[in-house]
DNA sequence: CATGTAGTTGCAACCAATTGCAATTATCAT
DNA sequence: ATGATAATTGCAATTGGTTGCAACTACATG
């Protein structure tokens, strides 16, 4: 019941290797709130022991991504943001590129974009945790004027 | 009617500035077929003028993304590409994260992701081009069977 | 056409992320 | 438990991109 050992075993049966300084990243992600940047989690790895190189970090980051374990999601705000998929809700990003408002999008027009690609091509798009830009209402209405 | 005059005429009255660099790296764009690196954009610049700094490159490439005259797309093969907005026919990318293949997208599914949160949260999200990660059919499949 | 000013440039330093490599280590099969 | 082996690590070097700053320049205005 253990997420830890559930990770553990995922990460066995797909050829990977359970090593401290991953668990010591896994757990910063875990506890850790919401997004994390690499140097945030970084930083609290390295607080527990601080033998741990960032290129471990990020290849760690890499394998979890890749297992689907993680998300990352660029923010436009220049870093990289990291989340623990199994506590984070389906939720989607709407930023403003005029006033980097940021406001949410429901999880299900994206939902329905999947299914009829999926439908259509066979494709299936991971579509988790999407940033899309764009103008809010505000600013529309704004540049709309002139 | 040249596309050089406009996008001269685009940037004054955004208040920026047409400089030589900035028409050497346009031209680069416009010739340039389709997704081009910044390294790509640099060394034709660098040809045709060789004291212009990537930075410049960088700087301009932010400028013209800003007014859409260019996509910024990151294709998950590491190096982000630029491609002149004017020429590009509207098309999206599906990658699939197991062999890397790439399949076009037709925009209809976009436009219409896009017409339904604009028509509900007033948000105009940008849809030009986008690169949709996922599975494609095959690796799909393969996945589905372990 | 002269001029003030805001926008731009090149440079160098910097930051985030990636990579090659030799040494190390977790895991599997025995 | 032991040993073989493939994955992983830390380090150092590198790449791709960004930024602060002083010098410069395009261009709106008069």
């Amino acid at each position: 019941m253990s997420c830890e050992t559930d990770t553990v075993k995922v990460l066995r049966t797909t050829g990977h290797k359970a090593t401290p300084q991953r668990l010591m990243i896994l757990g910063a992600l875990r506890h850790g709130s919401g997004h994390l940047t690499a140097a945030e989690i970084f930083g609290e790895v390295q607080a527990e022991y601080p033998y741990v190189d960032i290129s471990t970090v990020y290849r760690t980051l890499g394998v979890l991504k890749e297992l689907r374990l993680v998300s990352e999601t660029d923010m436009g705000t220049g870093d990289t943001t990291y989340e623990w998929v199994q506590q984070q809700e389906r939720h989607h990003h709407l930023i403003c590129r005029n006033c980097d408002e940021v406001t949410s999008l429901d999880h299900q027009y994206l939902e329905d974009l999947g299914a009829e690609i999926m439908a259509e091509s066979g494709f299936k798009p991971d579509l988790d945790h999407f940033a899309i830009f764009g103008l809010c209402a505000k600013c529309r209405l704004e540049a709309e004027q002139n």
